[in-house]
DNA sequence: CAATTTCCCATGATATACCATATACATGTT
DNA sequence: AACATGTATATGGTATATCATGGGAAATTG
């Protein structure tokens, strides 16, 4: 999946990149969204994602465990469907949009199961500090003819 | 999913979210709440909810069942049910109303397969509170959500 | 019979579904 | 290679349906 940038229009409405909605579109007929907890950035994926990740949680913890409702608060109180139109768009709440510093330009980012939704220029330092930090941990990827 | 605010009025009456009545209704008409054991704040779910709770642990052959015993107890002791009226509202009790301090505005936040009832400034803080405890254990969940 | 509770209708606000246009992309043709 | 044509996507706007909320009528209770 590659990165895309879309237009947000004044009602907080986005086209689902074409790319992206083929994957989606046959298992559901929508995705779910929430804020990412450490950046400043949205986080979709499909429910069957969630419902996943919460039922490991149930069952690595009983009904009562503290850090089990701490957690659940966490991803479902944040998380929401967010169902496509008939033209393939979604409706960001202002709650998301904000913790993103989204407002006119929206750029979609495939993580395999997921997906990130990021603000341009947010999105273009992140990318900058992914790189660099790639290339500290593998100086062997190094391009070596470059002194 | 998601977190909503909607208001009580003077009779107590507050409208369950449209997203969690659509999940809820053609299961059955009317939901289950109780005072919350460890939070100020009101829980509720479907009636199948707490007897699978109670199935669960007569079967458990957890060496703390006695305890999970108990509490399950305290809550089946605390909990009623609360059907809806014709618009989707469900009319909170004063023993609910003053264990989780709500007056005229009531947060709805998910929980997957329950949900929890919060007074506005009592919320926002646990949010916080949540969201900076997850942010600590962070590295124990990160290697599920980069699959 | 008074007081409380339950039920139902009316309204305004908001979100959603739908339709129309514009832009980009790919394909095939001259 | 340049153009034209067709298809698929993206974007903008409007009508419609849904929801939250307030008020009041009917039913119930003490």
């Amino acid at each position: 999946m590659d990165t895309i940038s879309n237009k947000v229009d004044a009602k907080g409405r986005v086209s689902l990149p074409a790319d992206y909605r083929a994957i989606v579109k046959d298992l559901s007929s929508e995705i779910v969204c929430y804020r990412s907890l450490s950046l400043p950035c949205i986080e979709g994926c499909l429910e069957e994602t969630l419902d996943k990740l919460a039922s490991d949680i149930e069952t690595s913890t009983d009904f009562f465990s503290e850090t089990q409702d701490n957690l659940t608060n966490l991803i479902f109180g944040d998380a929401k469907r967010f169902p496509f139109d008939s033209t393939g768009r979604i409706l960001l709440s202002e709650k998301l949009l904000k913790h993103a510093q989204i407002t006119t330009e929206a750029v979609f980012v495939g993580k395999g199961r997921k997906f990130q939704i990021w603000n341009p220029e947010n999105w273009e330092k992140e990318e900058a500090r992914i790189r660099a930090e790639a290339l500290k941990n593998r100086p062997s990827l190094q391009p070596k003819e470059e002194r």
